[in-house]
DNA sequence: CTGAAAGCGCTTACAG
DNA sequence: CTGAAAGCGCTTACAG
């Protein structure tokens, strides 16, 4: 169905029908239903023949037929508190499943463990299975080669939340990531700090360019000069982040402040120099990225940039949505602001 | 559709078609069909009528039959990471689509924000529109009884995770919480403390009752008295948490172990002990309740008890699809087991 | 601006 | 154990 949407034109091969199985295995469309529901009273070499006319056929019983003519929706819903404070994917989550409600569309979800080596394989399932008509990609997944691909070949048109690399027909949604980190380390250094360490995130991810980016320009403007010892690789993970406060606060001449790319490092960094018996802010100031619950639950709370990721998910859906609906909804690049979040972790440096 | 399945046999009103109101509005099945898909040229008195006769008829078009004669599926994917270090409701949702997965079944969601006082609207809306089979329900919500009562209404059967209540033909799924308080408090007893705080929960969520007996059966295996001065009210926020740990460390003989009902309020109370400069763990012990990701992050990391939690979400969703395929399934009140998680914020008392 | 007819791809109810 | 017919409730393509 989805090679009649606008603005695709490309022609596919219509999936294959139940009366499609039933000519190639040479029986009646009703002993294919039987098959499929796995009912009683089918003889083996029969079932066996209708599965291999499955197989064959790729067919993929039409959910939207099975409902209309049967009993049953297959559908469960699930319905939740919605935390106050929650995580990157609980907002995204938000965010997307708002502007569906407006859009009068349904959220189907797929998480997905990385890596994973049959990844493609269960895209190619999620998107056929569940017939979908468009999907969002939040980073890093929107960045993955072979995933867009597929969703090329199979017409589906995506839009994508803060990614890295450029497609065809973009529509994607991005925040401000290099001023916020801009500005966090102008704050820092306004505090008196000459001595910044920075942790650097996963690189797959476009924050973790964005945000360096802005960590140098602030260090340039301030004319302090930009010593590589003080920057440590992450991978947004609390260890990561714990690994590379090690090896800042291990330096002969340690940085009196360390901004981590994320909360989770920041964590990470903190729990470091309690080890230590550091005193924050005192000794050494911590600042992170997202503003996630453990940034104002930690001792002492993280000064943080917040990003609003429940309106950028939402804005990518609704922009997704036009498209589907027909609408000329052009490549676009939309950029939210962030906000610093000032906490007990940061202060003048008293070294 | 839902009159037909078994075991209920309740008759209901066949929901309205776009024949009905085609009939009430006197006009042509496709002037409807323009009505609700908001096409242009149609005479404004004739989608007045059309439109006041929808809203008698209480109509929805039926989702199934639009996707089979249309050509779009209104359905959005979400494709996304699944973070490693996941919370309570994150791991819910991995348990219940991994169910839905296995059983042929797409899972919907409704999240809900509380207080919310037009909850049964909300609810009535979500399980109309998206013609649901069945539903999940997370404690608390599992335990409103104006949700329980629309849902019997509807003959839509539901599956609960941890309710408080009971209700006729109950499928609920339940973790040993008394016993894993027992055990955690029993393991504080062992490292010599006498002098143990207790903060309870919200008491809307059956685990908090079941928390506290657990505590207070250590207390009295033990043979020591239960103080009530040591048991503090929290509704399992990290502020609440911090009050409750105010309340407790005032007093002028303060416990030297404190066991909060979940996390965030364990959270709440090294924050405040960390404000009066106590040292965790030697002059005060903490211990927490979910494993949830601030416990390994925060300084130092939480004694906790870990539930397999998406083990349970993915059981009681599997128990509703079985009940909703037709399968007999019993009204049952399944245990899972929870486990304890040592770390170092709790040790022997140095008072 | 409005309508009559065909068809989407299954399951149901019935027949044999 | 298997099949022929009807129908689910909409949208499409076409006509006027």
């Amino acid at each position: 169905m989805n090679d009649h949407r606008p603005p695709h034109d490309g022609k596919l091969d219509k999936p294959a029908t139940i009366f499609d199985v039933a000519k190639a295995a040479g029986v009646s469309i009703k002993t294919v239903s039987r098959v499929i529901n796995l009912e009683a009273n089918v003889r083996q070499t029969t079932r066996d023949k209708v599965n291999a006319a499955i197989e064959a056929l790729s067919y993929l019983p039409n959910a939207a037929a099975r409902v209309l003519s049967g009993k049953r929706f297959y559908v469960i819903g699930l319905i939740y508190e919605n935390p106050s404070e929650f995580s990157y994917m609980q907002k995204v989550l938000n965010g997307a499943l708002k502007a569906c409600e407006a859009g009068g569309y349904t959220l189907l979800l797929l998480p997905l463990t990385l890596p994973n080596p049959d990844l493609i394989a269960d895209v190619r399932r999620f998107v056929s299975q569940s017939r979908l008509d468009g999907v969002v990609l939040p980073a890093p997944i929107g960045d993955f080669k072979d995933i867009q691909q597929l969703l090329a070949e199979l017409l589906i048109p995506f839009a994508r939340i803060a990614p890295k690399t450029e497609v065809h027909e973009d529509l994607n949604i991005r925040c401000n990531d290099e001023q916020a980190s801009f500005e966090l380390t102008q704050y820092l250094i306004g505090q008196g700090h000459r001595q910044l360490g920075f942790i650097k995130g996963d690189p797959i991810h476009s924050a973790t360019d964005h945000r360096f980016k802005g960590y140098l320009r602030a260090l340039a403007q301030a004319e302090i000069p930009a010593h590589s010892e003080y920057v440590e690789d992450g991978m947004f993970s609390f260890e990561s982040g714990k690994a590379a406060a090690r090896a800042l606060l291990d330096l002969k001449d340690p940085p009196t402040a360390i901004i981590a790319s994320n909360d989770d490092m920041a964590a990470g960094t903190i729990f470091e120099a309690r080890e230590r018996g550091l005193a924050i802010p005192d000794t050494l100031s911590v600042a992170g990225f997202d503003d996630t619950p453990i940034a104002s639950r930690i001792w002492p709370p993280l000064t943080t940039v917040r990003q609003p990721i429940v309106e950028m998910a939402e804005a990518v859906t609704t922009l997704l949505i036009r498209r589907l609906r027909g609408e000329k909804v052009a490549s676009t690049e939309e950029a939210f602001t962030c906000h610093i979040v000032t906490r007990n972790s940061t202060g003048p440096t008293r070294r």
